[in-house]
DNA sequence: GCCAACGTTGGC
DNA sequence: GCCAACGTTGGC
């Protein structure tokens, strides 16, 4: 199983269904109930060993910790009819600063964030400038960042 | 609670 | 294949 990253990615949840403090909790936790096709579809590019930021929607509205995919897509088991698919994510790192929406808004650095201009889509791709552009506003020095081509750091 | 954005459904 | 109606998501 890799440890490398081969591309960033954003998943959402709302905090009353499924919080950072339960993901955290569970450690290692499978990412089911995804029933949009473009979301069905980054869940399928994802790669064991690649990093998705962790945002709670609708209540926090903010950036609050890192998974990593540890299993690549299989069929979602809550699904009773249809095509969908699920990963299975593991903590990896909470920001020591939680990113809000407002905060990534009104950065021109993060212009062009999936998530700024596409505010319904659950699973999306996140460039690695903006991920580490990201990463920095958190508050994660750059040794304890999760990047591309490095050793990630252990679970906490 | 409201509503904009956007995905899905179904009639034609 | 088009598009109107409808449902859902999620910011405000």
């Amino acid at each position: 199983m890799s440890q490398i990253p081969s591309a960033y990615w954003l998943v959402k949840s709302e905090p009353d269904a499924f919080s950072w403090a339960q993901q955290q909790a569970n450690d290692i936790e499978p990412w089911t109930g995804v029933r949009n096709y473009a979301a069905r579809n980054h869940l399928r590019a994802m790669r064991v060993g690649d990093l998705c930021f962790f945002y709670h929607s609708n209540q926090g509205r903010q950036i609050v910790g890192i998974v990593r995919v540890v299993r690549a897509a299989y069929p979602d088991p809550t699904a009773t009819e249809g095509d969908w698919s699920a990963v299975d994510m593991q903590a990896v790192a909470t920001l020591p600063e939680p990113v809000t929406l407002a905060t990534m808004k009104q950065d021109p650095a993060l212009a062009g964030l999936d998530l700024l201009r596409q505010s319904r889509l659950s699973v999306m791709p996140v460039r690695a400038a903006h991920w580490h552009h990201i990463c920095a506003l958190g508050g994660l020095p750059d040794q304890a960042r999760p990047q591309r081509g490095k050793r990630s750091p252990p679970a906490r």
